[in-house]
DNA sequence: GATTAGGGTTTG
């Protein structure tokens, strides 16, 4: 309390609060009590009266209050003060952008988002790229309020000396209500598991732990009480100096982020305290292959702070007693006590798995956490143009072709219903889709083959060594082996190519365990000749390679020996020196899209990106047949509502169809995949 | 005692 003249004590203000602030008596005055009441600051002796923002001019001093539109949290600046930058706009609707400077941190505007209220005193107002801007004079003060409407006007200042009158109390009244209608509400504080990729989000949340990486950048470990959709990064600590409490955080599991924070921000970071809380301002949220080089690898969330301080890029410390902070502080005691339940089965020692990615685990918390995430985040993810803005499906619908686009939708219905239908042969050169030979077929041609007596003029060449077998009781039936040598020299049974007339399918089959791979051939006039295209011109393991009809034009089997490596036998390898273009295992599929502005049919045609499974060998393995109908079984699952279907993310190009007269535009999935959590 | 930055995302 400072008074000058006559009287002391606590003085009650103009509009009838109390008031603990400096006020001066100037003494005899004009008042009709004789006295005049007059606001001093420490820094001002005038008045505090206000400038609207559509009435300022260059080169004078103001007072100023306004809404904040967009604000920097104070960083310190290449000379010798913090800086902060805030955007305020008033009930003229005039927008002020003002450069602040201060050597101390806390004289800054106290700002925390978008909407808060600032009243600033002292501001000088200059031309800056032809627009007037405000710069803190010297002398300048500055009080921060809370924007939201009935919330308790209360100052937000570490500074003491500056005073806050009822004036400022009802111009801070004044600015909410007309913000409230005006100014759009700040966007919604991001919790951890609304984070969407490809996204700048500010974080509200408390830091667990803390280790600089290197000289540029800095890890924060943080959580907000809830888990992300995806499964996030984890930044390798072993060689690094880590802070905080390490069991907690891997108690903690997979509530734990990992933020990187660099350049500008590492000295920030290094200063914080462990259980401190944060607010995160424009942090990046990018979705990133672990293996960059790979886009079939697992996706993860990661968490940037980029250097600089473009879009207010920084991180503030949030006090006690904040609302925010309040709000946090429930949500983390709540799932701290949820996660201890099952800490048992989620702990997860401190070993290497620091440097890999939590697992899921079978716990009751854990499983809960991939069913959400399965309902609610794009059970598929594009591979490439990430850029691309998604388009509703009505739009797409009203459009020409050829154009491609992103799409949000869920997956109605798809055809056909039967895995085995889904998978065809397509060849790579005429593009004809043929359906998969059926065994019966296969096994018909090769009884065909058989009829044909093995010439034993053709058995034992420099190509490979025969063996002759008879079988009993089926008419005296030859099956020749042909065993292909690399240099002169029979390989291993394993690295064994093998020639076989007369086989069956079944002998095949079994031969096929036993040796690198089986060609079935016949004899010809001059060589060994490949049998009908019709039937596989190569079986490796399981999976039968077949050659198109109409694009191979069939070479001599002694080209065989022209293969430079006769360990691998490479399908494509050895469909090249027999002259055959070999047809592609495709899944071809129909998908029906619905994103609630329209209905699209889409077609799949696919070998192995979008459900990171090979066509080529799902038709002969139980296990990818699972898989894939798992994999069907959330994207379009049965016995629930649309509304509960996971949302797809797909990229759809559009092409024209021409028959006859009719045309119509056709619509292809392309670059998409399935994310990794529900294989 | 002037300078700092002057809103408009890294490419880790």
């Amino acid at each position: 309390m400072r008074l000058l003249g006559a009287g002391s004590g606590t003085l009650v203000g103009p509009d009838g609060n109390s008031c603990r602030t400096s006020w001066i008596f100037k003494g005899l005055g004009k008042s009709a009590r004789g006295f005049s009441i007059e606001v001093m600051s420490s820094t001002m002796v005038a008045p505090c009266t206000y400038t609207p923002l559509n009435l300022l001019k260059e080169g004078t001093v103001v007072n100023v209050c306004g809404v904040v539109k967009f604000f920097k949290p104070p960083y310190l600046s290449k000379g010798t003060d913090y800086c902060s930058v805030v955007t305020i706009v008033d009930q003229t609707n005039v927008k002020l952008t003002c450069v602040l400077f201060s050597r101390n941190y806390e004289a800054l505007p106290i700002i925390y988002k978008v909407g808060d209220i600032v009243c600033f005193r002292g501001l000088k107002i200059q031309i800056y790229k032809n627009e007037l801007q405000g710069i803190s004079n010297y002398g300048f003060a500055s009080l921060t309020f809370d924007g939201a409407l009935g919330s308790p006007v209360k100052l937000r200042s570490s500074n003491k000396n500056v005073n806050f009158t009822s004036q400022d109390h009802n111009m801070v009244e004044a600015l909410r209500a007309w913000a409230s209608t005006h100014v759009p509400a700040s966007s919604t504080l991001l919790q951890l598991s609304d984070a969407q990729p490809m996204q700048y989000y500010d974080l509200t949340c408390q830091l667990l732990g803390k280790a600089e990486v290197d000289g540029v950048s800095f890890l924060l470990k943080v959580w907000d009480g809830t888990r992300t959709k995806f499964p996030s990064w984890r930044v390798c600590i072993q060689d690094l100096a880590f802070e905080g409490d390490l069991s907690h955080i891997l108690r903690l599991q997979n509530l734990v982020i990992d933020i990187v924070v660099y350049d500008n921000h590492v000295q920030v970071a290094k200063s914080l305290k462990i259980g401190s809380f944060l607010r995160i301002y424009s942090l990046h949220i990018k979705l990133q292959p672990v293996n960059s080089e790979s886009t079939t690898s697992l996706l993860r969330l990661e968490f940037h702070l980029h250097g600089g301080t473009s879009y207010g890029r920084g991180i503030r410390v949030l006090p006690e007693g904040n609302s925010d902070v309040n709000k946090l502080k429930e949500a983390l005691a709540c799932v701290d006590l949820a996660a201890s339940q099952t800490s048992d089965d989620t702990y997860q020692s401190e070993n290497e798995d620091n440097c890999s990615l939590p697992s899921s685990c079978g716990s009751d918390l854990v499983s809960l956490y991939e069913v959400e995430r399965c309902q609610q985040l794009c059970a598929t993810v594009l591979t490439e143009h990430r850029y691309l803005e998604n388009t509703p499906l009505c739009a797409i619908l009203k459009q020409g072709a050829p154009r491609q686009y992103r799409i949000r939708a869920k997956l109605r219905s798809y055809k056909p219903r039967r895995l085995f239908q889904c998978v065809k042969l397509v060849c790579p050169k005429c593009h004809l889709l043929q359906e998969v030979p059926s065994d019966e077929n296969v096994d018909k041609i090769l009884q065909v083959a058989a009829t044909k007596a093995p010439e034993s003029k053709l058995q034992g060449t420099s190509l490979y060594d025969s063996e002759i077998w008879t079988t009993e009781g089926q008419g005296g039936r030859q099956v020749v082996i042909h065993f292909v040598k690399n240099d002169g020299i029979l390989p291993l049974s394993s690295e064994c190519l093998i020639l076989i007339e007369g086989g069956r399918l079944c002998e095949i089959s079994k031969l096929s365990s036993m040796f690198h791979s089986v060609i079935p051939v016949r004899s010809g006039p001059e060589d060994l000749e490949l049998l009908d295209l019709a039937a596989p011109f190569l079986i490796r393991g399981k999976v039968c390679h077949y050659g198109c009809k109409q694009c191979s034009k069939l070479k001599p089997i002694q080209n065989l020996s022209t293969i430079p490596n006769k360990r691998l036998w490479i399908p494509s390898s050895v469909a090249e020196v027999l002259g055959i273009v070999p047809l592609q295992y495709v899944f071809v599929m129909t998908f029906t899209f619905d994103d609630g502005t329209g209905v699209l049919e889409a077609y799949l045609k696919d070998s192995e990106k979008f459900f990171q499974i090979p066509a080529s060998e799902i038709l002969t393995d139980d296990d990818l047949q699972r898989n894939l109908e798992r994999i069907m079984n959330v994207i379009c699952p049965s016995g629930i509502k649309i509304d509960a279907y996971p949302w797809l993310e797909c990229l759809l190009k559009s092409y024209n169809v021409r028959s006859g007269m009719e045309h119509r535009i056709c619509y292809q999935i392309s670059d998409t995949m399935v994310v990794e959590d529900i294989i």
